[in-house]
RNA sequence: GCCCAUGUGGCGGAAUUGGUAGACGCAGCAGACUCAAAAUCUGCCAUUCGCAAGGGUGUGAAGGUUCGAUUCCUUUCGUGGGCACCA
């Protein structure tokens, strides 16, 4: 009988799916254990192999939790709102909820092929109404609560507004600022507008005009992290700033908290070195400036207040609001010129050219409160108007971009730090013994921080401060395809649905194009909009906004009455693994940590931290064929007009080049493609002509050249996708887990190489062959195992085991292919051996495993078989093949017993003839014996 | 520029409280079985000197600590990823 591993998996997946065996129930007396992938965006391409390398390590993990005793809820789902449904849709006219209909069957088949066990009754789309409904509500929840600076953590909205009506919002200390303080009758006498405006400013969920990044080829409004160096990550498309009402999520408020939470999950370093860099906290001070001759005051940040004796000049952002009211008159053309210049330049331009220095002097100076010195009040770009305060003191000798422009416009710097500034370039040590600087002089800078801060604070012109990098996320889109908001505007105020309302369906149009204004498409439905409450909110939810939640939502995922029940969440809590790629490490990763936080802070769920254990897995890379063309376009310009065989790269700073693909088919092993191959492409793409300009090479026969390679994220457009479907019709599913297993590492990036799963396959096969003969059928026997057998079987179940905990799977498939071949070596054909290595082997290769555990007569499945235990008494040696090194070079081995002494061990080794030899007859320094482990000789 | 990873045969990779470097697999070479093929099996496979026995070299590079270093320390180079006017 041989290996027929098509018919075995049909067989035993069809068999699963009847007997309902991955159905996860929430009442268990087993501990749970909770393992999630980050659910995908069913793209039309569909899986390649790169996708399931961390769907199968999570999958090898559920099932052996799941053999060790726990109840194991492993579910899987689609992230299916979002942008490439809707760019389909404006080029087809298709719906994008029929186009996501139909990727995501697609994507089920794939992933059913490949034999996981998730449990699909419990399977979430975000598109679903029955699950955006609670999308919405949470929404909501956010809309009505607000941080509480004092208990730090997310309260309703309502006991805000108590506080406002019965004590109104008096500062602590010092005068009340109008606008910012008022009392409790104020309060009253404020009109509906006024409060709600006030409110608006705490919720957690709010609405501001505000700076946001407009993408005009895309016509929507993208975030921060969508935005890769001035261009949309998406297309590459130029984004340029415009003022909109637009919805944001107050994340800053809980940065803090994210940032301490880190400490309590286990993250790998660098992605919670990521996460920290993306919060970017600083600590530091800001204070006023007295400027001469004007009543107002600048305020500045800095994080080194112990440098302000070396304060040469400030600069304002151009923004800044200060700068008409200090610009002199003789000034006043200059800096209208230079704003005007400002305005005029894209976000794009200011990046690309961040080292031009350009800026200009308003006329204006501020005091140096400590020495009275005038310092020169300056404008630039290169200050942002929206971190810190939008202006800061520029100490040229100890910031480098301070030195910069204070070269540039001949401005005269003062060293502080002694030797440590050379007058070549700024020294931002904080190592040195600070010189003229007052009060301060004779300290190490990084003492004088403190002191200089206190210095500040006592003379009550400035503060500690700590400043965050991270800004509110933007929460809506001008876009079709996502969650629309329970929001209904009525006089300029914003009014929530009732939870009874939800969910609020996205109502069918008929175009996807944007609505008039920067409006999104739903603005176009005039009946839909307008309400007798008032006027519907047109932008929806961004793709992030399904997925903040996903992982409570599976732990109930029926319920219509909440968004998961409470028992619920508190039966599966945390997510003890969660498996992923580093791309979402500054996106979802942080929103979702952000909502755990404040749904837990509302009292919903009780965990403040969504995901315990996260493990990254690696990409699996193609391999790709390519030549490059140089061209004399500008890169920007041409970017978003690439064709889609050609793609522009810069190779160098000065050098664009074309890039040309070629699939594996146009090219031979050695990367050769023929001027004949190149015409046959051409003739089979008649809308991707490639250029034949090329200077051929010609080896007598034809003329070709030699492509370059290189391994690349696999991508349809880039020729070097691999289909997880054939390799399973091919070799099988089993096999293709292990080989992908086999690769290496999870956590690693590696290329992906067909070939090399030919022997993962006769493995199985080797495996198959121990308990079947192909001629004789049945070889497996009943007999008893000998210790040498017992002792393979155990040393594998060690193995299989301390790797398959610490997600090892590389060298678990390693272990069982030694396994294996030990066993044939030994020729045992033992049930009693062979069906404990099948249970190891459920996690990686389900299918074979079922097959053969009933093959030898069990009843029942072998998904919930006892995991097999480690007996250590059968691993016991008595002796040791010790290596004898001489002076740290292994030049013999000799087996000795384990109990002997040094004294025992040196006479023996001194025996030893090749030792004889190499001492030459002298005597050996010392004698090293590591017992269980070498012995070395000292010569 | 800053931060975080990482560097081992032709290839993927193994080896951790410092103790036989190259497990396992791919590719390659030689052979067995076969009319032949497939499948399977056996042997070789870092490099260099040598018929062999045996020796030299070898984990990006250079130093250091140690009886002993892929592993620890210092310097340096390469690759990948992240951040980047954040005051």
């Amino acid at each position: 009988m041989e290996y027929r591993f098509n018919e075995i998996e049909k067989k035993w997946q069809d068999q699963w799916k009847a007997d309902k065996v991955y159905q996860v129930s929430n009442e268990s007396a087993k501990p749970k254990y909770y393992v999630l992938d980050m659910f995908p965006y069913p793209s039309g391409a569909g899986l390649h192999v790169g996708h399931p390398l961390g769907y199968i390590a999570s999958d090898i993990y559920s099932r052996y939790k799941r053999l060790k005793g726990f109840n194991v809820l492993h579910p899987m789902g689609f992230d299916s709102f979002g942008l490439p449904a809707e760019q389909y849709a404006l080029e087809t006219g298709q719906h994008p909820a029929e186009t996501t209909k139909k990727n995501i069957a697609t994507f089920k088949s794939q992933l059913d092929k490949i034999g996981f066990c998730y449990d699909w009754e419990r399977e979430v789309q975000t598109s679903d109404p029955n699950y955006y409904q609670w999308t919405q509500w949470i929404f909501l929840q956010l809309f009505n609560s607000y941080f509480c600076n004092t208990e730090k953590k997310a309260l309703p909205i309502s006991q805000l507004i108590k506080k406002y009506e019965t004590k109104g919002a008096l500062p602590k200390t010092g005068e009340p600022i109008p606008g910012k303080h008022f009392t409790a009758e104020e309060w009253k006498a404020y009109s509906k507008q006024q409060q709600e405006e006030i409110l608006m400013n705490r919720r957690l969920a709010f609405s501001k005009y505000g700076e946001v990044n407009w993408c005009e080829a895309l016509g929507t409004v993208l975030a921060n992290d969508e935005v890769v160096n001035g261009v949309s990550e998406r297309g590459g498309h130029p984004v340029e700033k415009k003022k909109m009402r637009q919805w944001y999520l107050r994340i800053t408020a809980y940065a803090d908290r994210l940032l301490e939470g880190l400490e309590t999950v286990e993250f790998s370093e660098s992605m919670k070195e990521m996460q920290r860099n993306w919060i970017g906290k600083s600590q530091g001070a800001e204070m006023d400036f007295v400027i001469k001759g004007n009543d107002k005051k600048l305020r500045v940040y800095t994080t080194r207040p112990d440098t302000i004796f070396g304060v040469d000049f400030m600069v304002v952002a151009p923004e800044h609001e200060l700068v008409a009211a200090i610009t002199s008159a003789e000034q006043k053309e200059d800096i209208d010129k230079y704003l005007q210049y400002v305005k005029s330049r894209s976000e794009r331009e200011r990046l690309a050219e961040a080292k031009t220095i350009t800026g200009c002097f308003t006329g204006a100076y501020a005091i140096n409160p400590f020495d009275g010195k005038e310092i020169p009040i300056w404008i630039s770009e290169y200050v942002l108007a929206g971190y810190g305060t939008g202006a800061i003191m520029a100490v040229p000798c100890g910031d480098q971009r301070d030195f910069a422009f204070a070269k540039h416009f001949n401005i005269p710097i003062t060293n502080i730090i002694g030797d440590h500034y050379t007058g070549e370039e700024a020294n931002a040590t904080k190592e040195a013994i600070l010189q003229n600087s007052g009060f301060l002089n004779g300290l190490l800078m990084k003492d004088a921080i403190g002191i200089a801060v206190d210095k500040i604070e006592e003379l009550g012109i400035g503060t500690r401060k700590v400043n965050y990098r991270m800004r509110d996320a933007g929460f809506s889109r001008q876009r079709y395809w996502g969650e629309p908001f329970p929001i209904i505007w009525r006089d300029g105020i914003a009014i929530p649905l009732g939870a009874e309302e939800l969910p609020l369906e996205l109502p069918h149009v008929d175009k996807y194009g944007p609505g008039p204004e920067g409006e999104g498409p739903l603005a176009n439905i005039t009946e839909w909009v307008n309400t007798p409450a008032g006027r519907r909110e047109t932008s929806t939810m961004p793709g992030y906004a399904g997925s903040s939640w996903y992982f409570l939502r599976y732990m109930d995922p029926h319920n219509g009455s909440t968004f998961c029940d409470r028992k619920a969440s508190d039966y599966w809590n945390q997510v003890d693994l969660y498996i992923g790629g580093t791309e979402h490490a500054v996106g979802h990763l942080l929103y979702s940590r952000m909502w755990t936080k404040v749904l837990f802070d509302l009292g919903l769920i009780g965990f403040d931290e969504p995901f315990r254990k996260l493990v990254n897995q690696g990409m699996i890379t193609g391999k790709s064929y390519f030549f490059n063309v140089v061209v004399t376009d500008d890169l920007a310009d041409r970017k978003g007009g690439a064709n889609k065989l050609g793609s522009f790269v810069k190779d160098s700073p000065s050098n664009v080049l074309r890039r040309f693909r070629f699939g594996h088919q146009y090219v031979d092993a050695t990367g050769k493609l023929t001027e004949n191959n190149l015409r046959k492409y051409n003739s089979e793409h008649p809308n991707d002509q490639v250029t034949d300009d090329i200077d051929w090479l010609n080896n007598g026969e034809e003329n070709y050249i030699i492509l370059k390679e290189e391994s690349e994220k696999m991508s349809k457009t880039k020729f070097n996708v691999d289909n997880p479907d054939d390799l399973c019709e091919k070799y099988g599913a089993d096999t293709f887990r292990m080989y992908e297993m086999f690769l290496g590492p999870v956590e690693a990036s590696k290329p992906w190489d067909t070939k090399g799963i030919e022997g993962v396959h006769r493995f199985l096969r080797k495996l198959w062959r121990l308990f079947n003969d192909d001629l004789k059928g049945r070889v497996w026997t009943d007999e008893k195992p000998t210790d040498a057998e017992l002792k393979i079987l155990h040393r594998t179940i060690k193995k299989i085991e301390e790797d398959t905990e610490k997600f090892s799977f590389n060298t678990a498939v390693s272990a069982f292919m030694i396994c294996i071949n030990d066993l044939f070596d030994v020729k045992c054909h033992k049930k009693e051996v062979l069906e404990k290595i099948l249970i190891l082997m459920v996690p990686y290769a389900p299918h074979i495993a079922e097959e053969l555990w009933h093959q030898l007569g069990n009843e029942g499945s072998i998904l919930d078989a006892t995991y097999p235990t480690f007996n250590p008494a059968l691993l016991v040696e008595s002796t040791k093949e010790y290596p004898i090194s001489i002076n740290g070079k292994v030049r013999a081995n000799l087996s000795l017993a384990l109990d002997l002494d040094q004294k025992q061990v040196e006479e023996i080794v001194l025996q030893h003839e090749v030792v004889q030899k190499w001492l030459e007859g002298k005597d050996p320094k010392k004698i090293i014996y590591v017992k269980n482990k070498m012995i070395n000789v000292v010569v």
